[in-house]
DNA sequence: CGACACTCCTGATGGC
DNA sequence: TGCCATCAGGAGTGTC
């Protein structure tokens, strides 16, 4: 489930490895995948184009293509790319076969199908409603503070959640960030208190970055375009350790389900309400 | 506009 | 061993 550190990863494994070539034409056996243009026109309108540069916003990759293109691509639950010669072994559940003029092929494979992809004159129209990256400087305490006000009632874990307010932050990095600031995941958003919100923005960027230092969290099936596994999982705190006990205070992790996702928390830090001051 | 349910997808897993 | 239910969950869409 590539979030923010595994699309990173993924950018920095294929910027240098396919800046400069050229698109032959793409194979797809998954057109539902093609949001832009009509699928069957996808390949003519990217044969002949060049890879620029690569970029990611949020969870989306952007591939800056010659003549004022951009070939757009999402992962979502189960999505990886593949850098492989046109003559390797097949691997398995892939979609989408990108050919390049040199015999080169990024492969993306996708068991459930989700992936996304677009073929744009610009980015934004696909990318238009992300909040702020949250490793850039624009990312403030004070931005935060005011994304977070602007919904009084939703848990901040959906808000973490919904790209709106920060771009990137999935369910595994939104447990780990809320167990890292200590705040509990139902806390209604607007009712952090500015020591709070300071202690979130400061721990979404040190978990993302420690993230992308560890090249990712590996817990189902994602690799990186070479194919290898991250680390992260082996550093993650909350996320997927029910029972296990807190690393901060012993009480075991416990799991609940928040709008149908596994949420993973300390009932001991991460206090349900603010503590009286 | 916010909040929430629903939908898309299929392999892995656990119970019986 | 087979079969079924459940789970993984990002994000767009629809409804109130």
């Amino acid at each position: 489930m590539p979030e923010l550190p595994e699309v990173e990863t993924i950018r920095r494994g294929l910027a240098p490895a396919l800046s400069g070539k050229t698109f032959a034409g793409v194979d797809t056996s998954w057109p539902r995948a093609v949001k832009a243009p009509a699928p069957e026109r996808l390949s003519t309108e990217l044969a002949g184009r060049c890879v620029e540069s690569i970029e990611r916003a949020g969870k989306f990759l952007l591939f800056r293509l010659s003549g004022e293109r951009w070939l757009v691509l999402h992962l979502r639950m189960s999505g990886s790319l593949l850098l492989r010669r046109s003559t390797d072994p097949p691997d398995r559940f892939v979609r989408h076969v990108f050919g390049f003029t040199d015999g080169t092929e990024l492969r993306f494979a996708d068991v459930r199908k989700m992936g996304v992809i677009w073929l744009v004159d610009d980015p934004r129209s696909v990318t238009g409603a992300l909040g702020t990256e949250p490793l850039s400087a624009r990312f403030t305490r004070a931005r935060l503070a005011a994304a977070l006000a602007r919904h009084p009632k939703a848990p901040v874990k959906s808000v973490l959640l919904g790209q709106r307010a920060v771009a990137g932050v999935g369910n595994i990095y939104a447990d780990e960030a809320l167990w890292e600031a200590r705040i509990h995941p139902v806390r209604p958003a607007a009712s952090l208190a500015p020591p709070e919100v300071a202690r979130l923005h400061r721990a979404i960027r040190s978990v993302l970055r420690e993230a992308i230092c560890n090249r990712g969290t590996s817990k189902a099936d994602y690799v990186d375009a070479s194919g290898e596994k991250g680390a992260h999982q082996f550093a993650l705190r909350a996320y997927g350790r029910a029972a296990e006990p807190c690393t901060r205070c012993g009480t075991p992790i416990e799991r609940i389900r928040m709008g149908g996702r596994g949420t993973y928390f300390c009932p001991r830090c991460q206090t349900p309400a603010q503590l009286p001051r």
